[in-house]
DNA sequence: GTCTATATCTAGATAGAC
DNA sequence: GTCTATCTAGATATAGAC
């Protein structure tokens, strides 16, 4: 043998890596096998001995994305709303829309993932639902929970459809504005 | 002239309507050309005596539907907070998220337009601003305002991406529910 | 495992006939 | 205006050498 046995596993996870970042950037369809191999210094042709066919990436992919950004969002057990309320700093950063590549899948590849067949959307629902019940347990807002995330997906696909600078940094402001009062007027009434 | 001054006007017309559906549901770059011309029953030579490229209708498509969408959101003159709430049913239906050929153009092509030149995001800001100014008027509240713009596109994609009706009914449901309460709190406060 | 070469298909775009 | 034919480039995927 060539190549050591942990090789193939390690290339794969490079290649997954590497694609999870240029797929959040450029988009999954538009990004040939060709230019996915060469970002780990490979050609087109050995990309089939690691993968089925180009969608099987796509299901790797999210399935890794997924797993990341739930780990990130529902946290561990044991952590209070203050938790919640740090993800939700991070998530509506300026620094997160301007870099899609090391960020969430969602506001990225949504579109792509609603296109896509359902064993990619039950693996999406699936991990939704996970970081949905942290956040309820948290917030003790089953509503509240689910659109917490909505605003935060939403809140990015504007802030990197707009031009300019200054209204990115509005919508991103006014977001997190809107949401942190929502959770004091929770945690007020849950007090009363 | 062995066509109607008015037909190339008009099938200028047919193909951006029908482009505009076939990009909100299969995404713009993955569709070809050809496949955009057979829609209204031409071929694809024929394209380029009505836009000089892709991307230039892609731009004439995205004017179109930020136009559309701002008509029906930013509404006219001397509408009040119930305008505001009648847009948030309407775009939080179960009917928006089934039929992303005939919505909102930002959850469907809000990624592509992120990666699309800064004309298309001009364009695209330019809209948003007039929608948000319209129900900040209404509602009082800057950001309260783009924090509801925001929910609304994130609503759809999560419910777009996910597979089992339950779950896709239960974020819209949520996120109507959460921005109910937000607008009733805020016309609270004013009142006081 | 990864290479090169190739098969097959489709893409965006142009040229010239009508 | 729209057609057909074609160019060039890129896509996904496969085959066989190493």
């Amino acid at each position: 043998m060539r190549y050591s046995t942990s090789h193939k596993e390690e290339t794969r996870q490079r290649l997954l890596q590497s694609s999870r970042e240029i797929a959040k950037r450029g988009g999954f369809d538009s990004t040939g096998v060709d230019a996915l191999m060469a970002s780990v210094g490979l050609t087109g042709g050995a990309f089939y001995g690691h993968f089925p066919s180009k969608q099987a990436l796509f299901q790797a992919l999210i399935e890794e994305e997924m797993a990341h950004s739930t780990e990130l969002l529902a946290g561990e057990a044991g952590q209070d709303e203050d938790h919640v309320e740090k993800c939700l700093r991070q998530y509506l950063s300026h620094a997160h829309a301007q870099h899609p590549e090391s960020g969430c899948a969602l506001p990225a590849l949504g579109a792509e993932i609603a296109r896509a067949g359902s064993e990619v959307r039950s693996v999406v629902e699936q991990a939704l639902k996970r970081t949905q019940k942290s956040w309820a347990g948290r917030t003790g807002d089953e509503d509240l929970a689910w659109a917490l995330l909505a605003q935060c997906v939403g809140a990015l696909v504007l802030a990197r459809a707009v031009e300019g600078e200054r209204t990115r940094k509005q919508i991103l402001g006014s977001s997190r504005h809107f949401l942190a009062q929502a959770l004091a007027a929770g945690k007020t009434a849950r007090e009363d």
